[in-house]
DNA sequence: CCAATAATTCAACACTCCTTGAAATATCTT
DNA sequence: AAGATATTTCAAGGAGTGTTGAATTATTGG
């Protein structure tokens, strides 16, 4: 199995996971896979370089998994909540780390703001054309709450609540801010 | 001035907001702050005791500012929303940095949810004897999700709007979660 | 003024880290 | 089989880390 690439890219998927970016060492990733420190700079030129190539990858399955075929439906919001919560769910440690760093790593928070969020102003966009940025935000910025709610920091019930109580609770929210009107936006200027 | 102590924090403070606790190095404090590195951990006993120090202090005024004096409302969520943006405003960075490092520290995190969340949840009970815990927690979570956009992510135009416009947007939201009626709890067991 | 206590500094230990450049080993091509 | 190429290891550089314990300076109290 000449596969050391993807061994290497394997172990560091569960060092990251575990530990996140900064604590984990190119030499415990090396440790796990069996492999010389020095062979990951030779693939992937540098630690954030490794990281980076594994962000790229979960970040299609991201967007495949969250905003891929999108029925047109009035619950919409449920609907996005829980595809979230699945793709989350199915590897919880590994996306707490990944949103993490995003939060302490101004080029990928820039990563997520150029797809993840664009993709969905984009969407928004097509049956709102004005204010499709400020839906987006909104509808996102409850989707990252939620998030460091239930996996982050582990705020009970909202972390062991089953995937369909709080997608009927928090995706009312979600459609509101994506279907429905909104306070009028403040005059520029007005005071 | 013999309050060496206090301007160890003021820097420490200033090199905390700009860095995050793991960035930030004693030595470079104590260069801002004109010390012996060692003065430091004579002070805190360690790194960790100084950034301790450091959020105790912050979550009392956070707890004051957010919590202190809530007059009965029907707009309660405005009202939430609206000091939380005060606060956070007042010293954006800071507040980010403390933030991020509770999401990656659990004894920062455990901190946050036995004291911020465990006050809120008891004001919520005051009102409502049940379900206060859910309400608390999906009250939280909107309350974070806008605080990790606006602040941490940086998503537009929720980063830059007024707060007065954010709070019209967010605030409905939040009186939902803590005064409305909720969706029926899933039934234990059940399927 | 001198002893006791507090404030502060010095120097060093013991790590760990990412990265580098050359050397060794394996694989492939012809 | 031999030369070329890719893969992998070795050893070490060079910098930075938190922390410790003793030594030094300043401050206070009797």
């Amino acid at each position: 199995m000449g596969d050391t690439r993807g061994s290497i890219l394997r172990a560091a998927i569960h060092q990251f996971a575990e530990s996140g970016l900064q604590q984990t060492s190119l030499r415990s990733i090396a440790r796990e896979a069996g492999v010389d420190p020095a062979l990951i700079l030779h693939y992937f030129g540098s630690k954030r370089g490794l990281f980076l190539a594994l962000v790229r990858q979960k970040l299609d399955e991201v967007l495949a998994g969250l905003l891929g075929d999108v029925p047109p439906t009035k619950d919409i919001g449920d609907l996005l909540v829980a595809r979230f919560l699945a793709l989350w769910d199915g590897d919880r440690r590994l996306f707490a780390a990944l949103f993490r760093t995003a939060m302490s790593d101004e080029s990928l928070a820039s990563l997520l703001r150029t797809e993840l969020l664009a993709e969905l102003v984009r969407r928004v966009a097509a049956t709102h054309s004005t204010e499709a940025e400020r839906r987006a935000a909104l509808a996102l910025s409850q989707l990252m709450g939620m998030a460091v709610g239930r996996y982050v920091l582990g705020i009970e019930p909202l972390a062991s609540a089953d995937p369909e109580e709080v997608a009927a609770d928090v995706g009312p929210t979600l459609t509101r801010y994506l279907l429905r009107p909104l306070p009028p936006p403040a005059r520029p200027g007005g005071r």
